[in-house]
DNA sequence: AGCCTTATTGACAATCTTGTAAATAGCGCT
DNA sequence: AGCGCTATTTACAAGATTGTCAATAAGGCT
């Protein structure tokens, strides 16, 4: 809580650097304040004394605390956009829809993502489609990561329906079933806990998962519904029951 | 903005409420605020000024604004609870399941619930296990009216079970269905919106009322693996595709 | 090395917010 | 009607918080 190296009479050694830096070193503070302190903890002093740096240095990057309040909201997003993509496209070593699902909770717990949204969505923040969304989409305004997500899934129904000869489901289901996962991994993420105890199950991580898991066969089983060949790994944690 | 009816010369007339009155109206003011402009909406004088009283007012009846958000934490609680109750035991002319979600989707959405417990989770307040709730249950403070209800439909599982040759389920596999159906409604409204919009499906209400006849169907399903007939009335919008 | 840009700081101002204390007045009671 | 209790208000104090501005100095450039 003092100084933060310098013992006795040192010399106001303060660093520099580069806009760029400073402005991501301070979103990542007032990211990390939000999620441990609350909305409470987003003060320019609290996020100022987390770096270090007095909060004139904030203002000085971001204009206003607004300014900083509406660059956290866009910046989550788009981290938030990555850390997914990430996600997605990084192979899986276990059943596929599993551990997509284990990784999107991390994200959405541990990272502080969950925590990141509600708060967005409490201030009535729609970022949705931040211009750095619509950049990363090249130019369409429309849509984002979960649709792209929707489309490929699609794709494999498709293949799928015509291999077994089975009615073509349409896209627009698969968005559903989409929302319905984000939904329910989003509301775990945030309420898991809560939940839990409220339903005298124990807080441990293993009972997270496994409802984790349950959510993936549930929504494997949605869109597939005659047990696909699945693109990658055969699955291995299925257990018959639902 | 100004008084509010009296228009010139006016006495100041103040009306002397009974300190259960004014808590209530405190307590209601505030949540509207929290459920409209979200956590910085929590001013004493931004409370006070909706209800055309002075902030000293609310110190006097909740000691300081730490009290005040501590009564408002459990008393959100507490009507949660007593509105979910409401709508678990009001008799549905519909599906159950779906009528059941329905209800708690309007009050976890349009009762603002949803906000409102998101706003306790960020805060790190965690007041499951509040004086009131352990009251309303009697004494015993394990648990809450979700586990209840895991009990009651336990026990429907049960019967359906015997009568259909089938395999017991366990409490606790109910009681993780449960959880994984509230996570769901929690995070479909707190997030659906932002959802739909992320996937390019419309936002109207339709599009997330028949995501949550989803939901019921899977829950249902779930629960009642081979078609149980069920208690009430027999399924209506039953759509056969999952 | 010296210069220039500008990130950073410290001091200060203005407003907001919570909290205190005494004065006022509504409402039930006798 | 008069009285007493206390909900309510007004006035004020103390601190927190955002924002301004000029001074400082870090680091790149010539």
């Amino acid at each position: 809580m003092v100084e933060r190296k310098n013992d006795l009479a040192a010399k106001p050694k303060r660093r520099r650097r580069t806009p760029e830096a400073a402005r991501r070193e301070i979103l990542e503070a007032a990211g990390q304040r939000l999620k441990n302190d609350g909305p409470d903890g987003l003060r320019l002093q609290s996020i100022a004394s987390d770096l270090g740096i007095s909060h004139s240095s904030i203002l000085h990057h971001f204009g206003s605390r607004d300014g900083l309040l509406d660059a956290l909201s866009v910046d989550a997003f788009r981290v938030l956009e990555r850390d997914l993509t990430e996600s997605v496209e990084t192979p899986s070593d276990g059943d596929p829809a599993t551990e997509l699902f284990e990784k999107v909770a991390r994200i959405l717990g541990e990272g502080g993502h969950a925590r990141l949204l509600a708060w967005q969505l409490m201030n009535g923040r729609r970022i949705v489609d931040s211009a750095a969304t619509r950049r990363a989409l090249g130019g369409r305004g429309t849509s984002g990561l979960l649709d792209r997500f929707a489309r490929t899934l699609h794709a494999m129904q498709l293949e799928n329906a015509r291999a077994q000869e089975l009615t073509e489901p349409s896209l627009d289901e698969t968005r559903e079933i989409l929302v319905l996962a984000g939904c329910t991994l989003f509301g775990e993420a945030l309420a898991g806990e809560l939940m839990l105890q409220s339903v005298a199950l124990g807080t441990n991580n293993e009972t997270r998962k496994r409802i984790r898991q349950r959510l993936a066969r549930i929504v494997d089983r949605s869109l597939f519904p005659n047990g696909a060949e699945r693109a990658a790994e055969p699955s291995e944690s299925a257990d018959p029951k639902v």
